[in-house]
DNA sequence: TCGTTATTGACAGCATACTGATAGACTGCA
DNA sequence: TGCAGTCTATCAGTATGCTGTCAATAACGA
């Protein structure tokens, strides 16, 4: 019989925890060669694309949008204000928010930047075979569903879009929970 | 002609990076629950076995091991020695390596960790059906696979286990690039 | 043998994540 | 109306991950 009373580097490389922790570090180092001549992060990208998308939209309702974590964003904000690619601005309604818009230099910015994300988005999955990666993206988006509410930053997509205004009262409950699916 | 001048959320949610970012988000959160008890993270974790399997490795060649950068595994090692689940200790042959080496501490923590490291494994494949686990596996290890060398810490394993003596002068070519694949 | 090159551990600095706490602002209900 | 509970941004603290640098040490080649 196999010696089985301990888990040894063998076993810790075929398990998902690790290959997906190391297909996060490729994925990350791909996208910042390919977006190194813009300084751009993943996640930068991302939260530019969503302000864009919904401009107007305050740093909470946002980090449901791009599933990034609220303390997180925060800097992430600061930095893309640093750049002038977003401005952060009080609302006189709601004291507490602060909206959020893309500078001219912002749109600039993410429409070099479509190309070379696109091409990071290629070479990640580049050593598979075209049926594979349709696979593997089927797959890996099924398991992201399910599993979205399990992590501190659970996607939550505003239906409807009948985001805030001064009339419309806002819409209760953005704590979802691990049981709450965003998407049915 | 819909309107394809820019990119929009709905793009971003379907690409891969954005879904191996979230898949790593809830991996961990996944593990840290699990884990909860024994103040354990993923990383940390996959650095133990890899010193108990390997006793007496230097930092550096453990961060090859476990593809880990070697900037921030000199932070781990400091937590888990701090927590006394491993020692440093230097060596006359070589002063500028450090010896790692678990304590009992260590050993009955790895023990324990175990189960809780496997249902951890579980609960992130869970939403998959048994034979979509198996092709999600079989795909990501060959993503990670060919792509290994393509981040700052890509995964080497050191062949014949011939590993540092006084007498067997050490192997050249730690810095591996990225063309350059560790298992052909 | 002696100078060049490589290796090692350590740092400083930046960016992403998460936990938990707080102060101020707002809402809904008694 | 007034208060309890909620929501907002922000912060302190911890952990991972990367870039780049440094001094000490070791290996190698001329």
């Amino acid at each position: 019989m196999p010696n089985k009373s301990a888990p040894s580097m063998q076993d810790v490389y075929t398990k998902p925890g690790h290959l997906f922790r190391r297909m996060q570090q490729i994925a990350v180092a791909i996208f910042m060669e390919e977006c190194a001549a813009l300084d751009l992060t993943p996640v930068q990208y991302a939260a530019l694309v969503a302000i864009r998308d919904d401009p107007g939209i305050d740093a909470t309702r946002l980090s449901a949008l791009v599933a990034f974590d609220r303390s997180t964003l925060g800097n992430v904000l600061e930095r893309l204000e640093a750049k002038d690619l977003i401005v952060r601005r009080p609302t006189p309604d709601d004291k507490r928010i602060k909206v959020l818009h893309m500078t001219a230099k912002g749109q600039r910015l993410l429409a070099k930047a479509m190309p070379a994300v696109d091409r990071a988005q290629e070479r990640m999955m580049a050593p598979l075979a075209p049926s594979e990666r349709k696979t593997m993206m089927a797959l890996l988006a099924k398991l992201v569903h399910l599993n979205n509410g399990v992590s501190r930053a659970p996607l939550r997509i505003e239906h409807g879009k009948a985001r805030r205004t001064a009339a419309a009262p806002r819409r209760r409950a953005l704590n979802g929970t691990a049981s709450e699916q965003t998407h049915a």
